[in-house]
DNA sequence: ATGAAAGCGCTAACAA
DNA sequence: TTGTTAGCGCTTTCAT
């Protein structure tokens, strides 16, 4: 049975002291003494004493919690997220409250309710692509730090990546290295954050005074299946693409399968970079280029705004951050091979 | 601002009632005039009301919070575990309060400690390999689900996998085909899970009047990195295995990239049995034989035994549940090649 | 240096 | 059907 924990009562009571002396006895107060201090302290521990969070929150008027709303954690970028923010608030001696929407703006709103009754000090949200009006009604009555995509009706700090900077990087790189002929691999327009991502290669390709050619740009579902399929066919052409770019975790892992398969030479035939860091790039000697989400940073940046909550400095403008993606360089990209003839 | 929100009383004054008349009307109590009822609500909707979980915790003596700590999140099934019970929760309208140890039983006592601040009505916990005794001490208290590895001086229910189950099933699927020379991919003794793991084997080859060769036997880190090479080294074998059990997710990635990269012919050179459900395996046509941990039973386990906290029928014995691995059985495990001559 | 009293928002017992 | 009262455990005045 989880009996019911003792209280400063309970301590006072043992010391024969007023239960306000031990409160302020274990919040370290000036004007108690040292050695009555001590006694309550050392009464606390052998009673097992743990404060009561509600009782205090309803006192103080506010709460350590910090809730965290994404749509879902077997995505090992959320899932990085949530650990990040997590080792944050044990920091900070702050709760975390884990909210899963799975993308389903229904529940995303009865979550939303749920949390609010927790008077969280800040919530953080990567919220679904169309919230229920009535889910922002809730939180803008409070701090709310929204991470990647935004909904722009609902005012305070937002945390986003730069979604055009992963091709932009990945491409950049290339082209640095002497690359023309640059193959693609993302996800269609139709697919959540394909459009985005589609239109960072665009970008970089004519800033680099490059064109994207039809035949070097696959477009399908961002899941290892089509990586597969779209690398292989990519290598399969007559005159294929000197470097691969394949921009998402998933197609990443596809796309390595297709070079394994082939026994393509990276990057004696062909030079690759993927998305995300992974383990398995450790199969190849000297590891993958890659382009990763800057899920710490972004992380941190999100944490550190919700525990500004409260503070007047909020007040001044809700700030807005945006992170690039970051390039690793490892030892799978290299000058394209000399041209024969 | 996160201005304060509405309370009952607020409600009640709106309407010139008074606020438990609010209270009871909102907890739908009969006794309460239909009409009343429908006011009260309208009111609440319009004013954006939210109960405060804190002062009802400490009215009532128990919160709606159930605390989850895990070691690890980017660990793909500490995730899945994560997820799920996120669900759980929400269906039942519970509170989850995530704390991750990172395998640190200094953290993990800090975070108990705060955890039991919230009086969670249950903690779920995948303890530390050796936790301080002060957590066990706190954690006394307290209703708490064991999940995965328990410490045996805490009492309660307790919901862990079968450890020697996994390779008992992959064993047993590929001795019913005919296979005799099984190879077999795992973590050694040396790193957490490998003793049992390979116990499991042991016992599986005993049963099926097999023995364990040596150079079919490859331990190792459970990394990619290590499954590739282990499994290149078994395909290099002058008289290599008929079939190959990869008895972790990274393993069996990296022995995935070794196969593929040796352009075996799945079953036909080589049956393949391999460990956890991931997106690449519908690389393969037909997908791949799989022995995959009850994540989902799992938690609904641990979830369902957290939700009966405070029920007499936990009085009785703490249940222990100890479920085992499961079988899919895809299109990469067939019958051994013909011996030649 | 310590005690007494009040009140945060809610619900449950009792009264009307 | 509704109102009154009390109290959960804590912190914060204010008094001693």
């Amino acid at each position: 049975m989880a009996k019911t924990r003792p209280t400063l009562k309970d301590i006072a009571a043992a010391l024969n002291l007023s239960h306000p002396t031990v409160s302020r006895a274990l919040a370290d107060h000036k004007g108690i003494s040292p050695e009555t201090k001590a006694r309550v302290r050392q009464t606390a521990e052998r009673l097992g004493y743990v404060a009561n969070s509600s009782a205090r929150m309803l006192r103080q008027g506010q709460s350590s919690v910090i809730g965290l709303l994404l749509p879902d954690m077997t995505n090992e970028f959320y899932a990085a997220i949530a650990q990040r923010v997590a080792d944050d608030c044990s920091a900070q001696n702050r709760q975390l409250v884990l909210s899963i929407s799975a993308g389903d703006s229904e529940r995303e709103l009865s979550l939303v309710r749920a949390l609010l009754e927790a008077r969280p000090s800040c919530v953080i949200a990567a919220l679904t692509e169309k919230p229920k009006p009535e889910t922002i009604a809730y939180l803008r009555n409070a701090y709310c730090v929204q991470i990647m995509y935004p909904h722009d009706e609902l005012d305070g700090p937002v945390v986003t990546v730069e979604d055009s900077s992963g091709a932009r990087i990945a491409i950049e790189h290339l082209v640095k290295l002497g690359h023309e002929r640059i193959g693609f691999v993302g996800p269609s327009a139709e697919f959540a954050l394909g459009e985005a991502r589609l239109r960072g290669l665009r970008q970089a390709m004519r800033a680099a005074g490059l064109s994207v050619e039809e035949h070097y740009t696959r477009l399908g579902p961002s899941d290892a299946a089509f990586g597969y399929e779209a690398t292989q066919a990519l290598l399969a052409l007559r005159c294929p693409p000197t470097a691969i770019y394949l921009s998402t975790a998933p197609l990443s892992l596809g796309g390595a399968f297709a070079l394994n398969a082939r026994q393509a030479k990276v990057p004696g035939d062909v030079s690759v970079v993927v998305a995300g860091g992974a383990d398995w790039h450790a199969i190849w000697p000297g590891g993958l280029t890659s382009v990763t989400l800057p899920i710490t940073e972004l992380a941190d940046t999100a944490s550190n705004l919700a525990f500004q909550a409260g503070r007047k400095s909020r007040a001044k403008g809700h700030r807005s951050v945006c992170l690039p993606f970051e390039l690793h360089e490892c030892a799978s990209t290299g000058p394209p091979a000399q041209r024969r003839g």
